[in-house]
DNA sequence: AAAGCAAATGTTAGCGCTAACATTTTGCCG
DNA sequence: CGGCAAAATGTTAGCGCTAACATTTGCTTT
C-alpha cells in the first residue's frame, strides 16, 4: 500500500477530478481542481507575494470548497520548524506557575505558536531532566522552563545549548535568558512596609530554601532587617501549601514578642491567619501579616491579606518574546528580564499593640 | 539548495562516512555507519521482530553513538499520527479545571503521548469555536475538552465527527463521549448532610447555571430539598470566584434565619465565610456551610471547611482512556464515565442553633 | 511588431520516516 | 551437501509540504 491515512475511497474513477479520496484534502488536489500547480497553491495559502489576485481568487475559492487544512507534520519536516513551543511547568495549583503557564500558552498563540507542556511532578534533579528530555525529543522549536529550582540551572544549560530555551524564575545569571520577577525587592518592600508601621522586626515564613522564589524572599526580607538593624530571627521553613502555613502559624502564635510576619507566599499565609486566631491572637491588632502573590481568593482571607502582586501575564508575555527572539532571529540575547512585583494593602496589617 | 535544517559543515570530506554533517543524525546516518540499511534501523528503534540478535546490538551502539532522535513531524508524516493529544483548557485557577489539565498531561504522558494545550480565556462559543479550530489544525490524534460549558455542547459534537474526542465536564447525553464527576449526586449529598444535622433548610449559593457544574450541583441540592420537603429558596447566582462568594455571603448574614448554605465551590465558600463573620454569624455554631472541590485551601479555612472532594486524577486517567480507546482502536464507545465525589466532614458544619 | 524583461507559474527534489514488497541470508532437513 | 522454507535484510515509494530553479506568460519599449 501506499502509507497510512484512511483508506481511500475505490480509485475507481476514471482520470479527471476523483470524487475526494477519503482522506483530508491536500494541497495537490486543490491544485488539481482549480487548474493550477501545487506550488501555486502553497504560496497562496502561505501569503507569499507574486500570485496574480485573479489566480490567487480561483485557488482561495478551491481552498475554501474542498476545506483544505495544511499538514504541519509536512510543513515542520520540509521546513525544519515546527511552530510548537514546549513548556516545563510544575504542575499542582500553585498560584505563579500556573498563571505562568496560561500567560505563555496565550502569548504564544498570538505569535501563532503551539504549546505542548510538560508537567513535572517531582522537582528531583532526575524527574526534572526527564521531562526536559520528553520535550527535546518533541520536535520543538524552544522551551519556555518554568523551573523554579535553583539547582536546576545545570540540566537547563545543557538543553539550552541545543534549542532556544528561556527559564522563567531562574536564576538570573549563568548562560541561559531568564524571565524573573524580583523577588528579594519585593520581600524588601513587604519588610519596609511592617517596620515602617512601627514593628520592632518581622518574622519570616519562607517558602523552600532551593526554590529560586524561596531563597530570594529570604534574602529581601533579611536585607531588610539588617538596613534597619531589627533583630533577625530564623525564618521558618515552609513548603508554600497551607499546611506548612499553618504549621509554623502554630509556632509563632506561641511567642509573646511576635507582632509581625512576613509569609512568603499566600497560601502560606491563609495557614498562617487560621493558626494566629485559633492561637488567640487577632490580625491587624495584635499582629500583621503580610503574604506574596496576590491570588484572587487573598482579598476575602479574613481579614484581606496585604501582599505582593506579581504581573505573571507579563512575566509569560516577556518569556515568550525573549524566546522567540531566541527561535526566530537566532540571536541568543541572555539579557535577564526582571520584573518588579507591587505592594498590596489591605486589612491584615497595621501598627503594632 | 536541499531543503532547510541548520547549515551542514563544509561537505568536502571525499566519500567514506563524513564526519557528522551540521544536523542532527537521522536513520540514514545511523545506518551508514553501522553498515546496515535504513529500515533495519528503524526497526530496531521502533522494536519490530525480525531483527538478529547480533545485529540489533550492532545498531543500538551506533544510535548511541550518534545520538540518534527519532525525528516527530517525520514519523508523523509518514504514519498519519501525531502521538500527540489536544488539551481544550478554561485559563484561570480554578482547581477543577487546572487539577484535570495536569492529570490529563500525566495520563499522556505515560502512555507516550505529547499533550498540547489551548487554554480558554473567554467562554463566548466564538472564542470556544475558534480554540477548537486552532486544536485541528495542529495536527493532533484526539482532543480532551475540559469545557464546562453546557453549550459548547454543539462546538464539541463538530470536532467530534472529524477527531476522537472526550468531553471533560460536558453534558454526559449527547453523541460525544464523556467523563464527568456526578455533580448532582455530590450536590445531593451536601445538601442531605445539613438537613440530617437538624437544619430546616439549605441555602445554595451557585456557580454559573450554563456550566455543567454549576447546574449539576444546582440539580442536586434542589432534588434533595424538595426529597425532604424543605422550604426551597431560590439560589444566589455565583461565578465560582471568592468575590462572588462575598456578594453572597453579605446578602445572607442579613436574613435572621438563615442555618445553613451550600455553596457550589470552595473559593466561593471562603468569600461566604468572611461575609459571615463580617456580618455577626458564626460558623458554625450559628450557621453550617458546605462547599464543593476540596482544595488544598479548604482544611486551612476558618474554620475549615467541610466538602466534596472530587477526584480530579480519575478524571484525567478516565478521560484518557476513554479517548485511547477511540484513537487507537477506532471504536467509539461513547459510554459516558461518571465518577462520585466524597463528602470531607470538617469543621464549618453543625446543628443549627 | 519583434525583442526583451519582469512577473507569474510550473517542475523537480528532498525533508526523515514507515509500509509494502523484493531480495538475500540463514538454518535445517532429507 | 543440495535445496528449501523461514528469517533477516534491503529496496522502493510516498506521506504533504517548501525551496530552488526552470519555464512560460504578459507587458513594455523602440
Amino acid at each position: 500500500m501506499d502509507g497510512p491515512g484512511p483508506d481511500r475511497g475505490g480509485e475507481s474513477a476514471p482520470e479527471g477530478t476523483q470524487p475526494a479520496p477519503g482522506r483530508p484534502p491536500a494541497l495537490t488536489d486543490v491544485a488539481r481542481l482549480v487548474g493550477v500547480s501545487h506550488q501555486t497553491v502553497s504560496r497562496v495559502v502561505n501569503n507569499h507575494p507574486g500570485v496574480r489576485p485573479r489566480t490567487r481568487e480561483r485557488v482561495l475559492a478551491g481552498l475554501r470548497e474542498l476545506g483544505y487544512r495544511p499538514n504541519p507534520a509536512a510543513r515542520a519536516l520540509a521546513t525544519g520548524r515546527s511552530r510548537t513551543l514546549g513548556v516545563l511547568a510544575v504542575a499542582g495549583t500553585l498560584y505563579g506557575p500556573t498563571s505562568t503557564l496560561y500567560a505563555v500558552e496565550q502569548a504564544a498563540r498570538e505569535a501563532d505558536y503551539q504549546v505542548t507542556v510538560v508537567s513535572l511532578h517531582s522537582l528531583e534533579p532526575a524527574a526534572v531532566r526527564q521531562a526536559l528530555g520528553r520535550l527535546l525529543a518533541g520536535g520543538i522549536d524552544g522551551v519556555v522552563a518554568i523551573a523554579p529550582l535553583l539547582d536546576a540551572t545545570d540540566a537547563l544549560s545543557a538543553v539550552a545549548a541545543r534549542l532556544p530555551l528561556v527559564a522563567v524564575e531562574g536564576r538570573p545569571d549563568g548562560d541561559i535568558a531568564t524571565v524573573s520577577v524580583d523577588q528579594a525587592h519585593g520581600a524588601r518592600t513587604a519588610t519596609e512596609h511592617l517596620l515602617a508601621a512601627g514593628h520592632p522586626t518581622v518574622r519570616h515564613v519562607a517558602g523552600p530554601s532551593d526554590w529560586y522564589e524561596g531563597a530570594g524572599r529570604i534574602a529581601g526580607w533579611h536585607a531588610a532587617l539588617e538596613t534597619a538593624g531589627a533583630v533577625v530571627h530564623p525564618p521558618l521553613a515552609g513548603d508554600w501549601t497551607a499546611r506548612a502555613g499553618f504549621a509554623a502559624g502554630c509556632r509563632l502564635a506561641r511567642e509573646p514578642d511576635l507582632t509581625a510576619v512576613f509569609v512568603a507566599n499566600d497560601q502560606m499565609a491563609l495557614g498562617v491567619l487560621r493558626a494566629l486566631r485559633e492561637g488567640g491572637r487577632r490580625v491587624p491588632e495584635d499582629v500583621s501579616v503580610v503574604g506574596f502573590d496576590d491570588i484572587p481568593e487573598a482579598e476575602y482571607f479574613s481579614p484581606p491579606l496585604t501582599t505582593l502582586r506579581q504581573d505573571f501575564a507579563e512575566v509569560g508575555r516577556q518569556s515568550l518574546r525573549s524566546l522567540l527572539e531566541q527561535v526566530e532571529a537566532g540571536t541568543t540575547s541572555r539579557t535577564p528580564v526582571v520584573i518588579s512585583p507591587e505592594l498590596v494593602l489591605r486589612r491584615s496589617t497595621a501598627p503594632p499593640p
